[in-house]
DNA sequence: GTCTATAATGAGATAGAC
DNA sequence: GTCTATCTCATTATAGAC
């Protein structure tokens, strides 16, 4: 046994914190159900703790969810970024491929939500849930600060990549990528509809496949006028 | 007075009907805080009628989401059909214009949204909720029926148009296009802090000059190929 | 650290006078 | 049709035993 262990409990087999049990089902609850729509009971009920136990670790229910968020945003954002920059770095001198650039940053949340176990698959639909509410909520400012270095970053690439377009037709170039994106990640199945069964919104590979070249015309268009 | 009066309240200038007047309102905090953040208290109190109201127009919080839903969405479905049908028409034997057909598509909802009052604006909300909500609530449904047969028709044009390109393409196609719609329409101000408030997120009149560009370009990509 | 019991509040919905 | 008062239940959060 280690020497450095935390505390009685680390290293056991199914043995999960409770508060670890907590942060799961509340990572679960309110992707399905929104903040509101998740009850601190069913959170609780869903972990398998008793009710006290939510205080005990995070004092309110804004907090539970800010730490939720936590858990999750700073590895995306450092993955986003290493994922692009060796993007940038492997083309050398030769100009970037705009479609790779774009696989590279929808590409890791979409393995995290094929491969890591269904925890990334709520994180993610927290993330379309922020993305899409205008107040400032509790929560939706936590976000902002993880992610903008990220996009920012981004958006540098693609000027450097069009250095004779105005940086508008970059910014509304991004802002369609963005958007559709965020929507594509809560899996929505309006696809899944319309197609009559033929595309599954569940299908990130394929998805992942087409956006990289439908917005590399997207954005070449606006960008080369 | 008039002989056909509805009611003795009818035609009066300043007092427009309670269930109009709740309808107002809950549409408008629905919209801010969602189905479960708005509670049928703050509604009241919004629309300045006394809560008992609430049961008497609307027998439920779920009943009164509805009525909210269906006062827009049928005109709205009924127009975007008609926009999108006179650029098929004025086409003639021409190859219609992509561009405009997906400006077509995309611009009802704006022009409510800049010119016929803030009640536009919160049912754009309440469509992108609706749009981001995978499970089932009560309200999504609602959305599904009335805007199925003006996508049907929409793909259909685009069949028309690329006859040589995979019916997926075209519908991965305009799944990107529905989901940036989608989140412009929240306005989430994303675009106004990376663009250093260079571009707005409630300028729509800009985003939709150059989203039909920007589609056209997408599509054609993955049509073409 | 863990759990039970409960306080304090706010919710949706209703009853019934006017 | 309109409004007040209230029922009933679920919610967040806390107190305090183990």
């Amino acid at each position: 046994m280690s020497s450095v262990a935390k505390s009685a409990n680390s290293g056991l087999k199914d043995e999960t914190s409770a508060r670890e049990k907590i942060l799961d089902a509340a990572e679960k609850l309110f992707a399905v159900k929104g903040f509101n729509g998740a009850t601190t009971r069913e959170i609780a009920s869903e972990a398998t703790v008793p009710l006290g136990l939510m205080a005990y670790y995070f004092k309110t229910k804004n907090d539970l969810y800010s730490e939720v968020i936590k858990r999750r945003s700073e590895e995306h954002a450092a993955f986003i970024l290493h994922s692009v920059n060796a993007v940038v770095e492997n083309a050398g001198d030769h100009p970037v491929s705009v479609s790779a650039l774009v696989r590279a940053f929808f590409e890791p949340i979409v393995v995290r939500a094929l491969h890591s176990g269904p925890g990334w698959k709520s994180y993610i639909h927290l993330l379309a849930q922020a993305a899409n509410t205008r107040r400032k909520e509790p929560y939706v400012s936590a976000f902002e600060q993880v992610y903008s270095p990220v996009q920012d970053q981004f958006i540098g690439f693609l000027k450097d990549r069009f250095p004779d377009a105005r940086d508008e037709d970059i910014y509304w170039s991004f802002y369609f990528l963005t958007s559709s994106i965020i929507h594509i990640l809560v899996e929505s199945e309006s696809v899944d509809r319309f197609s009559g069964g033929k595309c599954k919104s569940t299908d990130l590979k394929t998805i992942m496949d087409k956006m990289g070249p439908f917005f590399e015309a997207g954005i070449s268009r606006l960008a080369e006028r």
